[in-house]
DNA sequence: CTATTTATCTAGCAATGCTAGATATTCTTT
DNA sequence: AAAGAATATCTAGCATTGCTAGATAAATAG
């Protein structure tokens, strides 16, 4: 008799209903919009369903954010692949860049609302490791302290976007500022001393 | 009679004491210990008074994220004064992660929180313009394009500043990634075929 | 068929941002 | 100094939020 099978699968479903609605409404209207009535209207339960499946409202926001630091990562390889050296650390930049930028709710999700995903550390889930090495493996043709440079890569992509996106610096300059970015992962691992 | 002079003093008196609480209670518990009815309780006067100052709740916190500048811009000079070149950037760059890392109630005030701030744009506030203009000053020997120079520069730095604050990357190697930051802006101005 | 466990819902609490309408205070004018 | 006008402030409340206790319905077990 497959149905505690079938009933796992069914509260599987759910689950994931409530988080794709959480993610489609967030990327529609804001977070702010999400919330934990109106996830139960849409999944058609009432509220304490949705604190069977999550502790609270913040790990709904998690478990979007897990979906896409998936999607993140995903994108960051397929940018990266076809192309070697200087250009795949340029199309990586841009690509972290367009992530960011074409879905803000979901990069909120994923950097800025408070979450208790861990990271940098014993514990940290896979879907987010899996995304700094995506990052790494761009940049470690360029140096030998991988983890250093990948992580100030990804901090200045990080930046570029968060402060794009509230329009404290200039949209039109994007293009520079990634220029500016990938050479400096370029020239990080050649001789110290430069141009004379 | 001075009087009418006496009651703006006392206005603005209150209100920046308001200010001053919002600031206080962020940095000891958070934002979201800022409530309007604690902060109300705080200065000894009903709710709708706050109003009379405010427009709502989040143009309290772009009041403090204001003082904000101001201090940011006043570390970063003098951070900047006393040294040249190289130095100075990398002094300048020690000196905002340190007000970053330190405050960080206030530094979410003004680069994480909505507010209705306006940047990089005309009608920019000159305390916002004013730090920006101090991260020029020591960015400007190193390149022509001190614009998009500037604004990379400063993206970096609040990148390495969220994601360590929020655990994303590791905290031991704060300076490896400020030497990486700070490289990269004395290299960027220099000839573009590096290390033969 | 009954008893027990599991799934779900109704109803409500306490807290929030914000505001309408009432009241107290201060000023202006005679 | 008194009456009327304007200003300052408060009380009380609305609508919404996250979350939960306690009641009920459904599924399972004996």
């Amino acid at each position: 008799m497959g149905t505690a099978e079938r009933k796992g699968r069914d509260r599987a479903a759910r689950e994931h209903r409530i988080v794709a609605a959480a993610r489609a409404i967030a990327e529609r209207e804001g977070w702010d919009a999400v919330t934990v009535r109106r996830l139960a209207d849409e999944i058609e339960y009432s509220q304490p369903v949705l604190y069977s499946h999550f502790k609270n409202r913040d790990a709904i926001v998690a478990a979007v954010a897990v979906e896409g630091f998936k999607e993140l990562t995903a994108a960051l390889r397929e940018a990266a692949s076809g192309s070697t050296g200087r250009n795949a650390l340029k199309n990586v930049a841009l690509a972290y860049l367009a992530f960011a930028l074409d879905r803000p709710a979901l990069y909120d999700a994923m950097f800025v609302l408070p979450t208790d995903l861990r990271f940098a550390e014993a514990g940290t889930r896979p879907e987010l490791r899996a995304g700094f090495e995506a990052l790494a493996a761009v940049v470690a043709p360029f140096c030998v302290e991988v983890a250093d440079v990948t992580e100030t890569f990804w901090a200045a992509l990080h930046g570029v976007a968060t402060l794009e996106r509230s329009g404290r610096i200039r949209p039109s300059a994007r293009n520079e500022r990634i220029a500016l970015v990938v050479r400096a992962i370029v020239v990080s691992g050649k001789s110290r001393r430069v141009g004379g």
